[in-house]
DNA sequence: ACATCAATTCGATGGTTGTCGAAATATCGA
DNA sequence: TCGATATTTCGACAACCATCGAATTGATGT
């Protein structure tokens, strides 16, 4: 059978508005997005060829993005790697449906 | 047959931002989920005895919310109702399946 | 006309946030 | 150990935003 990765997932209250909060500025969107595509663990530096932002603004992004649960990271030696949550996008995009829709 | 009010709706770059902004503000979001809730059209004023806030503060929420396109306004003399935007919020979390998921 | 009520606008304030350069930390290869 | 590279932290700044009281606009009923 599909293992369709289907856990579900509770949203507190607090993430519900970091998810939103997250997803609200352009810049973050757009690295959700392109770690989305990525095949492969995507460290900082590579994602910094292809938007154009400081290191220092992209550690930013990245923590609020990590404290909101949609990716998490992994140490690689120099490098880290950061990996799409979708679980708990998925999770969001179901509590939005039940409270508001 | 059912009818579902399927009509595609398409989100603009400016409204994917102005949505997620306006999600991200915790009352917003209640007066979201209670505009959900409400039977009839909803007036300011019923808002304000759910909701501890000021007129004020309401009419620049309203504001918002009516710029994301999540809700619609109608002037009824001295009143205004509120209509939330149900399509517009399908549309949105479409498009975050397609971008993000 | 007038008083009343709903809602918006104005002006100010305090807090949050995006941004970056510079400095610090950590890891790697030579 | 040393120099290079990846990432984070710090400090600062400007822009944005939520909030409210007060003043304003607009509609209603008397």
């Amino acid at each position: 059978m599909a293992v369709t990765n289907a856990k579900h997932v509770e949203i507190t209250e607090d993430q519900l508005l970091l998810i939103a909060k997250a997803l609200a500025d352009p810049r973050r969107y757009e690295i959700l997005k392109k770690l989305g595509e990525q095949r492969c663990p995507t460290p900082c530096s590579t994602m910094r060829d292809s938007i154009d932002i400081s290191a220092a603004t992209l550690s930013h992004h990245m923590k609020e993005l990590e404290a909101s649960g949609l990716v998490r990271s992994e140490k690689d030696g120099k490098f880290v790697h950061y990996f799409p949550q979708q679980h708990v996008l998925r999770a969001y995009l179901d509590r939005l449906k039940t409270d508001l829709a």
